[in-house]
DNA sequence: TAGATTGTTAATCGATTAACAATC
DNA sequence: TAGATTGTTAATCGATTAACAATC
């Protein structure tokens, strides 16, 4: 007998509306609403009723008709279904702007990130702390991720260090890389790799500005 | 008789393409490569051929059979199609990490990207000088918006900051968004609005982390 | 009950990919 | 010429939306 895949198989385009019903609804949760319907949500964001209801059900939460779906249930059932509840460490290469940024952005932990360490080639950066991480020299990152088994990578460096990098970090075992490099990177199957740069939402922006009349 | 539009209906998936061929394009120019195969430049993203050869049309390209297309040609025409070879100035508002980060991120000059001013509601952030850039109170945003017809406005606030800040950018004629705030926006249509927001791009990553097995 | 909303199936829409004649 | 690559048309795939019986 053939084992089937019992993966539910989320397209990205419904992983990236969860955080925004998420925030909807936290607001409504600390406004005391107790109930919402698809179509309240649906309003809210311009989208369809249908493909609301769509999305939250991957979350395993169930509506009741003529009611809609519970608030607070929803707002655990998307955060667990995120990974937001659990406790996910990182290690960040690159004290740079970007990194400075991301190391004092305070909200990460209501999303599970945790910040480990941060790294950087530059012995000037290194040994000075940084929203309280202390910086450490790029050559201690395969040794440090190897015993701590931190599993994201952050990656805030120029473009032209940043296949190196990812190089040193899948060595040492980090599954998932969160990219804010604007460079094309290779990395094996079975790694993730999510991309976060700037110059990608720029040229959206950008080009609609050029081309409207 | 009818007029039919002639806009060319560009997907964003194409748009948020463009810029990693670019990329490449550039390093490629570079390394004095002349021509380059959509076949060469889809192996080099995991893309399909073909699915490259349609982005590359919007430009106006076009390649040679056997040979491919014209390196320096593409790099041209793919920036002039983003609008980065023109300069587009810009507001920021909001002043904390991220909005350091940008206001400190030289390569927007490349992608045409001018922050000419930064501001801040909280009057011990006004006055410093923050990368060459004064920071302004916010009570100055809209008559500095009208007086200079900037159309870009920044958003780097915390959430519950960013609809008020967004209403005054639009009375002062604002025409594009891109915000970094976590929060949903209330957005007249005709404007143009390109969310950042790292949560969603982390929701894919933390998901995907979640539920592999 | 009456009717708004759910979960689900079917239709539509748009983007990706395959196929292939034309070209250099 | 021979054959790799182009531009383009047709087929496929997947996501969005419409329709609707079941439900509370």
């Amino acid at each position: 007998m053939l084992f089937v895949s019992k993966d539910p198989v989320v397209s990205r385009s419904t992983l990236k509306r969860l955080p925004l019903y998420l925030h909807l609804l936290e607001a409504l949760l600390a406004q005391g609403v107790e109930c919402v319907s698809s179509t309240q949500l649906a309003r809210e964001f311009n989208f369809n009723p249908t493909q609301v209801r769509k999305d939250l059900e991957v979350t395993g939460e169930v509506g009741k008709a003529r009611v809609g779906f519970r608030v607070a249930g929803l707002v655990v059932r998307i955060r667990d279904f995120l990974g937001w509840n659990s406790t996910h460490d990182a290690v960040l290469v690159g004290v740079g702007n970007m990194g400075k940024a991301l190391l004092g952005y305070k909200d990460f932990e209501k999303y599970g990130l945790n910040i480990v360490a941060a790294f950087d080639k530059d012995v000037r950066k290194v040994g000075a702390t940084t929203f309280d991480r202390e910086v450490l020299p790029l050559a201690q990152l395969p040794k440090f991720i190897k015993r701590t088994k931190v599993h994201i990578g952050i990656l805030t460096v120029p473009a032209r260090e940043a296949q190196p990098v990812v190089d040193l970090m899948l060595a040492a075992g980090i599954k998932a890389i969160w990219n804010f490099a604007p460079a094309p990177l290779r990395i094996p199957a079975g790694v993730i790799l999510e991309n976060a740069r700037l110059t990608q939402s720029l040229a959206v922006l950008t080009s609609h500005l050029t081309h409207q009349n």
